[in-house]
DNA sequence: ATAATTTCTTGACATTTGTGAAGTAGTTTA
DNA sequence: TAAACTACTTCACAAATGTCAAGAAATTAT
């Protein structure tokens, strides 16, 4: 009895039905995958092999500027597919590593699967236009909350929504991907629980 | 001689090739509209009616908070196709209303034009989805631009790469797209000029 | 041209957040 | 268990930005 593939499926039920036959399809490209914490899965400067889904753990999405600082510019928990998308989808080298924060269980369709698979049915088109609009539409969000909310606000509403990744990434992650100095950040943080 | 629809074919040309079929097509479906400044094109609340491609002009989408503010969550200007995506693809209704800076040339097609005619070609699905990977993208560096940049710098990086909406646009509409108090992006400006 | 309106700037002061160093606590490794 | 490392907090001070009111400048309407 594979977890792994019932945790993929309850997650894409939640936007399409998945008939057995594409079950299939995905036993079969679908590999399992586990990464102890630390490791980088896709290094920057690549085009990205893979396309992902997070049975369970925390990854972060993070580059190096120009000053030699880490910037992390997402972090995902499971189960959910993440990417680099724009470079996956272009076949360009990316800028930005995928880190493994925590052990994490993935299950990983290589691109050239993608688009064999892609072949097979509409279903996959429609979803990954329905993946690349939900996409767009947390990048668009998360714009509007750093340009319309405050650092505490920032935090606060990151607590809210994911409470697990606040207990889980260790707090430099997350001031970076909030846009706030560590030292900030902890000071927001005890104003809070006053 | 319609120079509207040329300058919609040349933007298209950027991406992708457009047989003489398609662009029959698009002057059957694309009717041209005429706005004069201040004209609000789709309001909140609804869901948006076209598919809009700006010809020229300044037009901005914006959306009211609870505290009653108007918040300018993008501007664009001509040639370049815009609307409000996910709510226009959704079908759902939108938060945003889309403002006209200046008086604005459109070339405008209705929703179930748009659906129409996805069935005719592939090209149109193609061209769809990259225009939603641009999207997305833009909506990712704006994030990105806004969790690493200062205000000063997110201001310099703007008239950088779009030095007429700085000439063109009401500051206050700039300021509020880019998360900066009015005053202080005033206080930005006569710093820089020094 | 005058008035009315909108847009932009300026200034004093408040608040938030950044900076960098130092120190504490917790965790991992040997 | 000790040592080494990582994660987190705290502090004093600096810098950036917000706030709000007043007024100047530019634009639009009458």
């Amino acid at each position: 009895m594979d977890t792994n593939f019932q945790t993929l499926f309850n997650y894409i039920r939640l936007l399409v039905d998945i008939p057995l036959d594409d079950q299939e399809i995905c036993r079969k490209y679908f590999k399992p995958f586990l990464f102890t914490k630390n490791t980088i899965i896709e290094p920057a400067g690549r085009v990205p092999e893979y396309h992902n889904f997070i049975v369970s753990g925390y990854i972060r999405n993070f580059y190096i500027d120009e000053q030699g600082n880490e910037i992390t510019t997402d972090i995902n928990d499971g189960p959910r597919f993440f990417t680099s998308y724009d470079h996956f989808m272009n076949k360009t080298p990316s800028n930005e590593n995928l880190h493994c924060i925590t052990d994490c269980e993935l299950l990983r369709i290589k691109r050239n699967d993608v688009d064999i698979t892609a072949k097979l049915g509409i279903t996959q088109m429609e979803y990954t236009v329905q993946i690349l609009q939900q996409q767009l539409e947390k990048n668009k969000q998360r714009s509007i909350d750093h340009t319309t909310l405050s650092a505490e606000q920032r935090y606060i509403k990151l607590r809210k929504n994911f409470p697990s990744i606040i207990q889980n990434v260790p707090l430099n992650y997350i001031a970076s991907y909030l846009g706030i100095n560590p030292g900030s950040l902890s000071r927001i943080r005890s104003n809070l629980s006053k």
